[in-house]
DNA sequence: TCGTAGTACTTCGAGTCCGATGTATTGTGT
DNA sequence: ACACAATACATCGGACTCGAAGTACTACGA
């Protein structure tokens, strides 16, 4: 999740350390904030894996900056991770934002297409949170009235993804 | 948020680890499945903690069960949990509904109303996923339709869940 | 000139989670 | 009679994450 973060800003732009950090915090911080410590050394694991490169330029306003861009391998390991994404980067919502935010780096409509398509597929499902037995139970079946709301905030959410997922899958072409 | 779902599930009825662990996928299994091996740890932890007792079964159906119940101390930590969520708690879908599930366990009205207030509060913060500066970025401004798709899914989810929480607050009273 | 805030990164230890693997029992199909 | 699935729990190592604290430098107001 965070080195897919730290793969798709830097496809586009080079970045240090710190800015790479505004940027994450701005898309997903408001709900998950990613700290200091996490995000360093997550850097330097993919430095270590031949991901991404390393340059040291002199403190222009503080410390030196490790200014951070993508290698060859790098590149071709996030349009991996884009193209075929781990079950839980589908179904959980976190991590499927983070997928679309950086989705278009792949370059083909096709594989764009595919990886909506199995989140159309999971949120097809028919799954729900609560259960008598086997059988999916509906808001109008609970009374507690805190369950219901999460039955019917999910329905709301499912609703509106399935209508912009076939709008953009018919767009896709 | 594991250990909320377990102390949640057995504020109710005493259930063996095996029955906790199909509740808790249930209840969340289709967005984050939950390993065994982390379930069992954490069952010992909680009971470490004097949260929970563990009284042996022979087995009926298989192996010897533990029936696992709520101590004093347990029902005490249940609702502080949910009276005093973490900021992680609210502003995270997955937790928050995990909060949710269990919110009816608080016994005033008033308690309830005030972890709804503060979900609304942190729907009320103006962030975005996007920014040019400072200002956040609405839908219509973007030209990437995947990053398009995470504002308006998240706008659907945000209208809804605002419209919930305004009808429940008034309905507590 | 002194404290404070912001930039930029690092280290450490503790906790948490997961996948893989193992053990033991009962029920079910063939 | 035997394999296999399901029940029920446990252990282990490795990876990841976090909070706390620290380093070091610049800018700025009082």
């Amino acid at each position: 999740m965070l080195e897919l973060a730290i793969l798709g800003f830097l496809y586009d732009h080079s970045l240090h350390g710190y800015e790479l950090r505004k940027r994450i915090t701005a898309l997903t911080g408001h709900v998950r904030p990613v700290a200091e410590s996490t995000l360093y050394p997550a850097i330097k694991r993919l430095e270590k894996a031949g991901l991404l490169a390393r340059e040291t330029q002199p403190g222009a306003v503080a410390a030196p900056r490790h200014v951070l861009s993508l290698t060859d391998a790098g590149r071709n390991e996030l349009r991996r991770r884009l193209a075929e994404p781990a079950r839980a980067d589908i179904t959980d919502e976190n991590r499927w934002f983070t997928v679309l935010a950086f989705l278009r780096h792949l370059d083909e409509a096709s594989a764009q297409a595919a990886v909506l398509r199995r989140r159309l597929d999971f949120l097809q499902e028919p799954a729900s949170f609560f259960y008598e037995g086997d059988r999916p139970l509906r808001a109008e079946e609970l009374d507690d009235p805190f369950r219901q709301g999460i039955l019917t905030i999910a329905r709301a959410t499912s609703r509106a993804e399935l209508a912009w997922l076939r709008k953009t899958l018919a767009s896709l072409g």
